[in-house]
DNA sequence: CGGTGTTATGTAATAATATGACATCAAGCA
DNA sequence: TGCTTGATGTCATATTATTACATAACACCG
């Protein structure tokens, strides 16, 4: 024990209780889902986490998508817009925006909470969803 | 004459003298495919900018993308990355960052420059692209 | 002028991403 | 039990985007 970070199995966990909580039902195939993604710890596309799912093919694209729109929908993965790709959500956001600076060398995704709305929204402007997504690279691979 | 807005011919003028400084080439493809994002007036689908460019069906994906390249990198069109869309870009940016409110409603634009690069970013990360767009209602439809 | 490299475009094929529609299944409950 | 509801399975298809290679246009140099 002692890890660095929260294990998957402790993330899963949580998962289900947030769940339980909302009174959504974090079924097998939903939380394998999330396993992938926690497993990978970076973004991943939706035929990939369908290839991992179901090695020999059978899995049909539905299953997969639907499975991301509930993970999504809960809080619990962010879809990657300019990646086309999902990732596990690390945080929980309340009403935070989930920010997310994406390396493009190494493929590391780092989440954070957005610190404030923008002040400068257009007048009568009700904002439901909003993506902050930013590309470059990360301190590692900026030295190298 | 005396328009609110600036004319298309303006813009496409502007773009003329834009790429002329930069040494790129607006060929007469391209400044078509920018005179259609301006005349939408809001975010369009490469499949239906390319069915505008060529009615019989004769031009292919290719042409389209390659074009609505060119125009992302010269800074004269943003791609709206949670859309899968692409629109004329109203403002040109220096090292300002685009950000887009985007109603979800009756599907207007709003473009502005982001006032600040956040001051949060990870410790070394190297900004080099950022996405920033808010999905929601405009205060027309708010209203409705 | 003719050759040659470079950039842009044409064209065919295909890959990658995502959704619609309908059948089936399983759990909860009248 | 039969019924309803939410979840999943399955087939088909739509939408978005790229690869690869051929051709064209054009500037530059001999
Ligand atoms: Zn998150
Ligand atoms: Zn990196
Ligand atoms: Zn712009
Ligand atoms: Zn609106």
């Amino acid at each position: 024990m002692g890890h660095a970070h929260t294990s998957t199995e402790t993330k899963l966990a949580k998962a289900d209780a947030l769940c339980a909580d909302k009174g959504l039902s974090l079924t097998p195939l939903r939380k394998r889902v999330l396993e992938l993604l926690l497993e990978s710890g970076g973004p991943v596309k939706a035929y990939d986490l369908l290839a991992a799912l179901k090695p020999d093919g059978s899995a049909q694209p539905p299953t997969i998508y639907r499975a991301l729109d509930f993970l999504t929908q809960a809080g619990l993965a962010h879809r990657v817009e300019a990646l086309n790709a999902y990732m596990a959500c690390v945080h929980g956001h309340g009403d935070e925006i989930a920010e997310l600076f994406i390396c493009e060398n190494c493929g590391t995704v780092r989440e954070q909470h957005a610190p404030a709305l923008p002040d400068h929204t257009p007048e009568g402007f009700q904002i439901s969803r909003s993506v902050l997504e930013h590309y470059g690279r990360c301190a590692q691979c900026s030295n190298a």
